[in-house]
DNA sequence: TGTACATCAGTGAACGCGCGTTCACTGATGTAC
DNA sequence: TGTACATCAGTGAACGCGCGTTCACTGATGTAC
């Protein structure tokens, strides 16, 4: 990986012009979050990784926070897109979907920590920008729409959004206990899959519809 | 507020010693977390704040780490005093004790965000101090004895501390949701303690035994 | 196919800034006599 | 009660650092003829 990182830069260094800078900025940023979390990035990092001059970026970007308003767009399109695919495997409709839905929201935020924090964390470094603003709805909305779908299915009197925000809650609270550690200082160990494979039937409503799915092994 | 900072400052330029400088540079760094988030703040803006030169914190603290640990071992003994004192109130081995231990870590979350951010976010700020782990497991472990309590009062098979665990799960990710402002985004005026109080009976598997407290208005 | 030219992505040097930390110092304070 | 003195909390100046951003520039590239 690093020397991956390494060889793109000694052949960014024979060409004057690098090609797609843009993209490869934001993959740097995106793997400094990654090592050194939401605030241990620094844009001359990024262009080192890059092997671009400090002033390079400003060809493709205004500041810096554009360059995280851009990661975090494509992170609520990733996580959507990801929510959508677990959904559509586990079932849609069913418990066994939501579920899923859940274990996709966890997967994401494990695997993406700092991208996560920058999503749903304090707001501060992010300009309010439309676009991702809006990216960032449309992937809270879509969960609802799944849990409504149950709803109808299942002829639920429950407001579906009522129990969207209860499930939501719920797993974005295990997710954020499991990427910053927390579970593990109190209960070492703890199958973070389960514990959400296990809740999500009791919160729909749904504990006698059947097993929900194992979580992956941990 | 402002006005008393000041004056707290121009009192101490007076005089050559300040009195409780340690104690003074501590609230100033909390003030500082609470306007400016748990990245926003400076120590060299601590010192102003105080009315000090940037070289006096040195002769209190090791560095700059060192004012932080102190905030968080403190959060985390004012959150259990505050949980202790809430299901004292509520009840004991109730659900309506429980649920308050619940409205309480809210409260704590809301009015201290960037002190609660420190506690529980992602740890690179924090160095492995054994003084702050073991208030923070102290803070973990008395919640899941008033789980544990209340599953004894009723005779339930159930492993208390899995409970707690779901218990937490919910309060920690309804105080994030709410603080890092994510709830309005898509669900804007929802009452996060009526959120709490209606799940907290469903997940300690109680939802028959009465009606949970209502929440304060918000 | 070959040449002249406009474009504009990336350079490299510089900027102002504020940070955390260090250092030898100074002078207010409390204590011993 | 009054004086001499040791202590040590806070001073003020300086440090090295790395940041984000700017600027006039340069030279690789693609296009028009």
């Amino acid at each position: 990986m690093v020397q991956a990182q390494e060889r793109t830069a000694v052949r960014a260094k024979k060409r004057f012009h690098h090609g797609d800078l843009r993209e490869a900025l934001i993959a740097a940023t995106r793997d400094l979050l990654i090592e050194h979390g939401p605030d241990g990035f620094t844009l001359a990092d990024a262009c080192r990784r890059a092997g671009v001059t400090t002033a390079a970026p400003y060809k493709h970007f205004r500041d810096k926070q554009e360059i995280i308003e851009e990661i975090v767009a494509r992170g609520f399109e990733e996580l959507t897109a990801a929510n959508a695919k677990a959904v559509a495997e586990g079932g849609p409709g069913t418990v066994a979907g939501i579920t899923a839905i859940g274990l996709s929201y966890l997967d994401f935020a494990v695997a993406q920590p700092a991208v996560f924090r920058l999503m749903f964390g304090h707001k501060s470094k992010i300009r309010k920008v439309n676009h991702v603003d809006e990216s960032g709805n449309r992937c809270l909305k879509s969960v609802i729409e799944q849990v409504a779908a149950y709803s109808r299915k299942h002829g639920h009197t429950a407001d579906a959004e009522k129990i969207a925000i209860r499930l939501w809650t719920f797993v974005h609270g295990a997710s954020s206990l499991e990427l910053d550690g927390d579970y593990e200082r109190v209960a070492p160990g703890l199958n973070v899959h389960d514990l959400i494979a296990g809740v999500t039937p009791k919160l729909l409503g749904a504990a006698s519809e059947g097993r929900a799915p194992r979580g992956k092994k941990r």
